[in-house]
DNA sequence: TTAATGTGCAACCTTGAAGTTGCTACTGTA
DNA sequence: TACAGTAGCAACTTCAAGGTTGCACATTAA
């Protein structure tokens, strides 16, 4: 019965650095599945599709099943997103040393 | 030995409810102490000072003691922030509500 | 000096996030 | 059909976040 908050949804999603990798790798190549995804990152399968399943509940990326594979890509608010990321990091980095 | 990634950092900060509570106070009075801010949440001043240094460590907020109160107030880093907030939060009530 | 107010620190509890393993089911191909 | 590859589900473990209580320290005012 938690409050929807898609805000903290959202800033939650994008604290995790799994999660903003995932975000960088569809920005690049458009779409990738959960086993692709597993080849760019230290954990299992699993633990990428929980990944997804957050960052889809955020409303981050959406999923579309293909045959037996299922591809993932960023929504229009996810593109929006990982564009502003970018230049966040260089600002942080610029205020804080 | 965790990295540092201040970025993660930040929207850790900027996902709880409670802190974008504070930061909100923040920018609107200019500064408060950790038992003023007890009276704005269902929480006790302990958990306030908690999120007052999380918000400290992720560069948003800072604290200066006067006497026998410590009084905290948004960084540049902080202010910027909260201005955001205002406008991400219309936007994604504009993108997905 | 004593009482009241404001902080800070530490121990503890509960819950959810992140990750793992194990197993089942579906799809495409040899 | 048999098999390899992809995905999904469930239980379990570990750990940190958020919160609490209790107490000690500092500062101001009576």
């Amino acid at each position: 019965m938690s409050a929807p908050d898609p805000l903290g949804q959202v800033f939650s999603a994008l604290a995790d650095p799994s999660r903003r990798h995932v975000m960088d790798y569809l920005a690049a190549r458009g779409t990738a599945t959960a086993t692709e995804l597993t080849g760019e990152l230290p954990i299992t399968r699993q633990a990428v599709a929980k990944h997804l399943a957050t960052l889809a509940g955020a409303g981050l990326v959406s999923s579309e099943r293909q045959g037996r594979e299922t591809r993932y890509q960023l929504t229009l608010v996810g593109r929006e997103w990982d564009d502003r990321l970018g230049a966040l990091r260089t600002h942080l980095e610029r205020r804080r040393g």
